[in-house]
DNA sequence: CGGTGTGTTGAAAGGTGTCAATGCTAGTGG
DNA sequence: CCACTAGCATTGACACCTTTCAACACACCG
């Protein structure tokens, strides 16, 4: 773990999602980065949440990939939901004990951690930005009931392809995709455990949205070459993730 | 729809949920009450939120079951979560212009609205109140989560008797089990939709938790007989739903 | 009394898992 | 610079869990 450097707040990514919803003032922008102030890095496959252990700060995270995840005793894993470049993790860790669930990095990590007294102070000094901060959390939950969906009422074949789709939208918010491309880190045994497969079935699968020439998928890339036609295979609601959610004038906004 | 006629608040189920936390005071209580003045009954298979359409008001449970789920396209339904007596639905929904999902109540449910201004006071004016609504939107978070791994990496056999447990213990928490044995309005068709299984699939695996012994299940109710063989099927983690969350002097408190 | 929804059961099909072997690439150490 | 290893991707054969399709039973209700 170092100390990393940064840049124009302008780049962050979270910065640069929640910009795409509000225009923030000046004074916004640097209370966000203060938040983000207290920033280290952490190498791929670490554990950096673990369940069941005391947990009381929240977590930004910068750069790289992250793999929340649940094990059984048995052995079997199962992938919650992957946080991204400019993901908030654990807003409400002021309420909680433990942690009910597990975190690691799938690569290296550049993340920052957040006191939880910062967080509750933005209700009453920075209104905006602490809704901001709820409509994050309620984008997770979306995401997760999503994940719902995907996991319970979905093909191995539909399922890969919603993934697919999902992660290049929300790298796209960030940007972070370029001309329907995005890196690409997981194994197909990550992207087993978070589609409910085994990594064999993920293989047969990606074959086939390759024969069928709907993306490119080589080592530590993604390409989607047909992006309407996946996402019709996907079933992909385009209101889904869509960042119409937080107009200005809302009620946050009005009542504080 | 008809005006409900309240009793006693502290038999209020949310009331008597948060109570197993934290002793609430006088003022609390009666405040807590207030947020749940306006009460109505829905008929059961009523919507009473429709994807995609305008939502801006959290809701409450304080008497029967509901049922968040999403639909595809070619009539696959997958159920999200159950809301039952007590829980709280759209915390955020003031952040939030169009409801993601939708919900609809399985039995004659009363619920109460809430408008969102009055969540946001919470936070200045009955700080206490507002970790509690935090509490509750983690909760309904962990559950969610717990639904993914049971869907994504647990058996037919397993999800169900995972699912048993959990609502026996969450109606446990208001008071409205007794003995191992709760009210079960759920059909099997829900059950399917909400375990990722087909109904006839989930009518084997209850026979088979019958004929083994571990359940009771007749129309209407739900006996477990043994429960921690059970616990032991299901891999149910002690810990989870644990209304150990938030201790008095938790941050929140602290800190405000 | 005849619907209609729900539960129950059987037989067959099919999607996904399991097991096992092979290839490939990158990193490591001699 | 070359084995050598470890991790990951790929492929085949087969087993099995779950679905599909279909039929029937049963209770409730207008």
């Amino acid at each position: 773990m170092e100390q990393a450097v940064k840049t124009d707040p302008a780049d962050w990514p979270l910065i640069r999602k929640v910009s795409r919803l509000i225009d923030l003032d000046a004074g916004e922008i640097s209370h966000l980065a203060s938040l983000m102030a207290d920033t280290l890095v952490h190498p791929a496959q670490t554990e950096i949440i673990t369940a069941g252990e005391d947990f009381r700060h929240t977590t930004i995270i910068q750069e790289g990939w992250a793999a929340h995840f649940k094990l059984l005793p048995d052995g079997r894993q199962q992938i919650l939901n992957f946080s991204l470049p400019g993901d908030i993790i654990g807003l409400y860790a002021m309420v909680w004990n433990k942690a009910e669930h597990s975190v690691k990095t799938i690569t290296d990590c550049t993340i920052s951690r957040v006191d939880p007294g910062v967080i509750l102070s933005l209700f009453t000094e920075f209104p905006r930005l602490a809704a901001i901060m709820c409509w994050s959390a309620e984008t997770q939950g979306a995401i997760l009931r999503e994940q719902v969906v995907r996991i319970g009422r979905r093909t191995a074949y539909e399922r890969t392809a919603h993934l697919f789709i999902e992660l290049l939208r929300r790298l796209e918010a960030v940007g972070l995709a370029e001309d329907n491309r995005i890196p690409f880190p997981l194994t197909q045994e990550l992207l087993a455990d978070a589609l409910g497969l085994t990594a064999v079935h993920i293989n047969r699968t990606i074959r086939k949205l390759r024969n069928n020439g709907l993306i490119e998928y080589s080592k530590g890339n993604l390409a989607i070459l047909q992006r309407d036609r996946l996402r019709q295979v996907a079933d992909f609601d385009p209101a889904y993730l869509e960042p119409n959610a937080l107009p200005p004038g809302t009620a946050v906004n009005s009542n504080l």
